[in-house]
DNA sequence: CTATTGCGCAACCAAAAAGTTGCGCATATA
DNA sequence: TATATGCGCAACTTTTTGGTTGCGCAATAG
């Protein structure tokens, strides 16, 4: 089962659940709330998330809220980053761009 | 059938054919050298990511070179950039990242 | 103690994705 | 022309997802 940062982004309803998050911690009853789903469903996108450690659990009481861990999103954009060159100045400092890639890769 | 950047980058080999293609535009036969897989599993992988725009076909005589369209990928930069404060530093400025967050979002 | 609420977990289902195989078309080579 | 190469496309199989339903457990409320 694969289980990286993104997987965890490539569902539009995983992220919307990470923007409302990071806002404030909700349990998984408010959350499901916002979405046309079953608490369920929502579980099961916060039990992946949770895998990921994008999202962090805390107990209080019988409720478990949800918090936000922002430490894995710099991996997307760790990986978008070499990029960023190419398609603000096209074909310019092009093989400086590439050097990066290079290094960064394996 | 979800076609955005997001499912596009999800997959390993997907993000190294990416990889690959932003150094130098290739045929998918030659692409297919890096990986353990077929030719057409590759084909696949540019059909989808030529389907999100990542990726460009050009033909050339019997051959088709695939290259890099960077475009896209500012759409996972631009969904990131909000969450870069929280990581960076934690806990301050809060409210601003939050704004941030709401005006994008919806 | 009993009832209710908030959960996670396991079993099951339908849909989608990833990969394979076989084919046909177009270009290049002999 | 005949043959080989590079490719996309369609059909099919297997694996992975996203979702639902039903259960049981722990914590609160009465």
């Amino acid at each position: 089962m694969r289980r990286d940062v993104f997987q965890a982004i490539a569902d539009p309803t995983r992220r919307a659940i990470i923007g409302l998050i990071a806002i404030q911690a909700m349990t998984p009853n408010a959350l499901a709330e916002y979405f046309d789903t079953t608490r369920q469903a929502v579980s099961k996108h916060l039990q992946i998330l949770t895998e990921c450690e994008i999202v962090r659990q805390e107990q209080t009481g019988r409720e478990i809220y949800y918090h936000f861990n922002p430490g894995k999103m710099k991996e997307v954009a760790d990986f978008v980053e070499p990029f960023r060159q190419l398609w603000e100045k096209r074909f310019d400092q092009l093989d400086h761009v590439l050097r990066k890639i290079k290094t960064t890769k394996k």
